[in-house]
DNA sequence: ACTGGCTCCTGAGGGC
DNA sequence: TGCCCTCAGGAGCCAG
């Protein structure tokens, strides 16, 4: 599953090769995607070249000069350059020819993802308006939470997936943040104090970075396919742990439920 | 304004 | 070996 800084390498990895290259034909094989792509998509791209791979949460933002192409991978959609003789296989959704031969393909087994413009002002759409700050900028720290759960009572580990708060925060991150930071996942948000989300908004920073440095969860290569293991799975301290011991103080990882997502923490460690 | 629950979809994994 | 069932997950949306 692509977490944000999964999103992040595709963006680094993609940009050098689309900045300057033309849309030469966009084709559509499987519109039904969380939305429908637009029907106009292919009109409104031919012609137009790629001006910036930009990235606002998990979301990739292709800018032209008169439209922006918006694309979520969901969780299981990917990226590839292929060349033009490649084979499309199953669950392969939309083709971006380029003027210099390639082809963007867009692969997406379970259809969560979304392609969608956005127009001149992509960051005034619907879907961007609302979202918190990315969590390795400065304006994600211990005073942006605490300012926002006050007077509210949601679990601080849905508050922290929360895309309003601050984005780029997946399941497995939240569980294993807030183990970091010794804090229990179902504590009303609003009962947190201003130190303890000092010490929450750093753990998820290490966290993400940490992620990032280990190569993810699990990366994809966008020019081969390869799928290669990221390592951030074997360093993981709760996440999928239930009943083993926790590898800070060795008290038995506990799982619920919370919000409708799998969570994990240590009962000793993380009060 | 909040909150909890639902939904989309397919593949993986467990049980038998 | 194969079938069936359950579950997982990002995040927008809606009802209460």
């Amino acid at each position: 599953m692509p977490e944000l800084p999964e999103v992040e390498t595709v963006r680094r990895g993609l940009a050098p090769h689309l900045v300057r290259q033309k849309i030469h034909a966009v084709q559509v094989f499987e519109p039904r995607l969380r939305w429908p792509v637009p029907a106009g998509l292919a009109q409104a791209l031919r012609g137009q070249v790629i001006h910036s791979v930009e990235r606002r949460s998990k979301y990739l933002l292709i800018r032209f000069a008169r439209e922006t192409l918006l694309i979520h991978l969901g969780m299981s959609g990917s990226l590839r350059l292929v060349s033009p003789d490649e084979a499309r296989r199953r669950h392969d959704h939309v083709d971006f020819e380029l003027s210099g031969g390639s082809i963007l393909r867009y692969h997406d087994p379970r259809r969560f993802g979304a392609i969608l413009l956005a127009g001149v002002e992509p960051y005034a759409h619907a879907l961007l308006r609302n979202l918190g700050p990315e969590p390795l900028t400065d304006a994600f720290n211990g005073a942006h939470l605490h300012a926002r759960s006050r007077g509210r009572r949601v679990a601080v580990k849905v508050f922290l997936m929360d895309a309003a708060q601050v984005v780029g925060v997946g399941n497995i991150y939240a569980s294993e943040s807030l183990h970091v930071a010794g804090i229990r996942p179902t504590t009303p948000c609003g009962r947190i104090s201003r130190q303890r989300y000092d010490v929450l908004a750093k753990a998820v920073k290490l966290v993400l970075t940490d992620s990032i440095a280990q190569g993810g969860t699990t990366l994809r290569d966008f020019v081969n396919g390869n799928g290669r293991p990221g390592y951030f799975a074997q360093r993981l301290a709760v996440y999928g742990r239930e009943g083993q011991p926790c590898p800070r103080c060795g008290g038995e990882i506990r799982a619920r439920r919370l919000g409708q997502r799998s969570t994990f923490w240590c009962p000793d460690c993380q009060r």
